[in-house]
DNA sequence: ACCGTCATGTAATCGGTTACATGATTCT
DNA sequence: AGAATCATGTAACCGATTACATGACGGT
């Protein structure tokens, strides 16, 4: 049992698997698309590798299917837990960074005009999606998700003022 | 000359160039934190590693200072200058994800109240820091910059919004 | 002369990404 | 039955981070 360092996709992992009980990387990966997936992306191969690294950690449990495909379990250990808990549980005052690809190009010049019409566009969209989305679990998940999912509206709304604005000027 | 995918640190790194002039890795250091670093950070180590590997593939030359430490200066090749412009002049439609580390826990669960506190005052000091910042620059500094701080700024009140909103309801 | 801090850099490690590959399932 | 798409996974590579180390310089 190896020592490892938790990096937030271990929380990810972690937090995936007490959400949803005994969990295949495949069960992870639908998991991830169209909710946390949406503002803390990785590739699903991360999804493969991260849970044995946790395993080999003592944070999860690897089994394997009966029959079928016998694809690999994982289930949360106590340590899992726990490790999870002190994580949420300690308030941070780390602070997000914008780490926005268009304002890292306006910083260096890019033309207003274009690039906020291409991000206005983009960001209409995804409001849009993330609205729909609010609406069609709002009865039914647990309130973590859905706050978290009105940090991304306000997150959007505040884009699209700001692009908006910039278009107009430009 | 190597060939070599551009990241988003390449493009920090010959934005600065163009920007400040021939620098050393320690010029690029200064020049990052306290402007492009609020937004897009990274360890100053990569100043050292990062532009080794752009003067390898054509787009920064690399010069020994005369006499002194002999330390190593880096100045934009046309091929960088190319490449800088043709990532620049590109309106790209990729969105920025938020990324929040405090969302994160949000989502799994986290109690609002301590960390909403705890995330009020860190966003309270972090735009009371931009809002000097622009007072500062507002009348030197090229338009690139100033408008992405003002998207900082932005950033900084929605989520100051947020926040207050949770710890109130908490 | 010493100490602390800033300046400057090297080296090793490792998480994350990219590329690829093969079973299942569904559709036509 | 063939094609397309989804499901599931492996392996290699590399950029980014971490750890460490030494030189310069100002203050006491």
């Amino acid at each position: 049992m190896s020592t490892i360092r938790l990096t937030y996709t271990s929380y990810v992992v972690l937090g995936l698997v007490e959400l949803a009980g005994p969990s295949t990387p495949y069960d992870m990966k639908r998991g991830v698309e169209a909710s946390i997936g949406n503002f803390w992306s990785f590739p699903h191969t991360q999804l493969y590798t991260e849970p044995e690294r946790l395993a080999e950690a003592g944070y999860l449990t690897e089994e394997r299917e009966e029959g079928g495909r016998r694809r690999k379990v994982y289930s949360l250990t106590d340590s899992g837990r726990q490790a999870l808990d002190a994580w949420r549980s300690d308030p941070t005052g780390e602070l997000a960074e914008l780490r926005d690809p268009a304002v890292l190009k306006l910083f260096f010049g890019a033309e207003r005009g274009p690039l906020g019409r291409a991000q206005l566009a983009a960001h209409r969209r995804k409001l849009a999606e993330y609205e729909e989305l609010r609406d069609a679990i709002a009865s039914t998940a647990p309130p973590g998700p859905l706050i978290a999912l009105e940090c991304g509206i306000e997150h959007e709304r505040m884009l699209i003022r700001y692009w908006s604005r910039l278009a107009a000027e430009a």
